[in-house]
DNA sequence: GTATTGACTTGGAATCTGTCCATCGTAGGA
DNA sequence: TCCTACGATGGACAGATTCCAAGTCAATAC
């Protein structure tokens, strides 16, 4: 993520203090963060960031397809930095934790054309569900 | 779906007419209606039953494994009632439109072990992506 | 059949997410 | 350095869901 700063004004994208923000507090692996928890990240930074801009520079990351966005299990949704590498998700059903994980084979491979409907299908999310270590162990 | 009443009473589920009716309305297949939507045909039988009705009654069916809620790609979940049967989703792109599909295989397999990060893993649900018949006709 | 009681329902307020908009500020080119 | 178009701001707004206090009723016991 430490050259996502460069393709962006690579793309034409004007930088400022806000976008930077962002950009850095989406920088890292496993991170899955709402709009509200980004917000918080980065007014640690930069106190006078407003939520609008946070939401807008969110939107734009996604538009650009730098940033993936997660369908979030409670209300919020969820913002992935890794969408440059494809993976899907292992989601704790206790405490919510999130990895990315990478399984084998293509999802997409295990529909057959007869349960297409006709639909010409182009991708496949994977959410898988179970308990964490710590969320296993009482 | 006919049994779920006698399912739900067994379970020592208090009958109610809110109740009954929010079930009948999710009887039937491809069913994958908002919770707005479920109030809007119960209101058709039932006029004076509320929204709030509406939503306990679904969170209850989900907590009991009866009904299926799936994160809404807008904004509002989607109540599915084939719990019961284990299947995946095919979303278009579209227009939104959802249909109910079986792949080959479980995805839960395509899962090594080296990537469940210590995770008792017991279920996968799968969303697939495309544009339907409708949608792809340019 | 009636009384009883605790679970269920109600509707409106409150909350949580996310979007919109008019105005102000500033990055980056001239 | 100056301009200007693009970005930031914050407050209003909207949609979805949850909360709450008060009223209602299904199921059980008598």
């Amino acid at each position: 993520m430490s050259n996502l700063l460069e393709r962006l004004r690579g793309r034409g994208w004007r930088m400022t203090a806000q976008r930077r923000v962002v950009a850095e507090v989406l920088d890292g692996e496993h991170i899955h963060l709402t709009a509200d928890e980004v917000l918080a990240r980065a007014s640690a930074r930069l106190p006078e960031i407003s939520r609008a801009t946070v939401y807008n520079t969110l939107g734009e990351l996604v538009s650009l397809g730098e940033v993936m966005e997660l369908p979030g299990d409670g209300r919020a949704k969820r913002y992935d930095p890794n969408a440059h590498r494809p993976h899907h998700h292992l989601v704790c059903s206790g405490c919510g934790a999130i990895r990315d994980v990478h399984p084998d084979g293509d999802p997409l491979a295990a529909l057959p054309a007869a349960e297409r409907f006709g639909f010409s299908v182009s991708a496949a999310e994977v959410t898988y569900r179970g308990l964490c270590p710590v969320c296993a162990a009482p």
